[in-house]
DNA sequence: CTACAACCTGAAGTGCAGTTGAGGTAAAGG
DNA sequence: CCTTTACCTCAACTGCACTTCAGGTTGTAG
């Protein structure tokens, strides 16, 4: 089995563009070292790396977060187990909250279609609509939140 | 209380800017007649138009899937309960499927905390890793579908 | 040894979701 | 009346996450 992988092989078992790969490259999320002729060559671990960065991505979460969070995990070698535990809870927390904020946010909606959204005591988004005339409501702050979520 | 809101108020209640305004207005997610001098006015129930233009948005769904769901609902007067009862259930659904997938996301990578990521059997990160490799696996199926969820 | 696929770089282009700026008009308070 | 604040349009700009293109080089299979 190879022990170093070209850009397009990375492409293929990683199921990302080359393209996808370059920019990463540039954008310090994977690391390539070059052969006689300049091609990129890859070890093994890219492949870890790149699952990370896709599951990131794939929660929305920004490339620069990815980055950051890969920055302590160190390059050319499998991360040890540390490295990987600290990242994992890290990311197990943002999915936390944002799992608790689209829950509550659907059990919310599914209230709404019983109350058909004709009654003003009732319905979330009857609530939501008007954050000046009732300062302070619940399931405003819950969206301001959901906002921030991934940010802090 | 007023009948008609002009841009500035309706940024104020909805916590929107006025160019998102106006942006909007541009996409057809909300409509406007105007005044003698050619300024906004905006109904009551553009605010119910935005709150649900803002859940979509904080869900990441794209506008212009907020934009066919509004569609469905008559402009310039509140939606009737049907409408309104067929928006919630297919949002509903869109939001089932992402906590679905967000939570099991989550236990996978909580399973990892313990794994270390040193063991090829039991990180999902390492299944992840090599989809040709390994053709079929189960998490690299879960992120696919992740990817469409909210598109189809 | 030659053809052809895969690779290289840098620049420009894409789509989304808005924001910013210029140049001008409307409305409200003193 | 006049000034200040809010509003108008249209065009251009932003940032993210890539993709596409042009023009040139490398690696490999026959």
């Amino acid at each position: 089995m190879a022990r170093e992988f070209s850009v397009g092989q990375v492409a293929k078992r990683s199921g990302l563009s080359v393209s996808a790969l370059h920019f990463y490259e540039r954008k310090g999320l994977i690391r390539s070292h070059r052969t006689s002729g300049n091609q990129r060559r890859y070890d093994r671990d890219v492949l870890r790396r790149l699952a990370i960065v896709r599951m990131g991505t794939e929660l929305g979460i920004p490339l620069s977060e990815v980055a950051e969070a890969l920055a302590r995990v160190p390059v050319g070698h499998t991360p040890s187990a540390d490295d990987w535990r600290a990242m994992s809870v890290l990311w197990h927390e943002k999915l936390d909250r944002r799992i608790v904020l689209m829950t509550r946010m659907r059990d919310e909606l599914n209230g709404c279609i019983g109350c058909g959204c004709l009654s003003t005591a009732n319905c979330p988004l009857m609530n939501l609509e008007d954050h000046l005339g009732r300062e302070g409501s619940g399931p405003r702050r819950l969206l301001r939140e959901g906002k921030d979520s991934y940010i802090s």
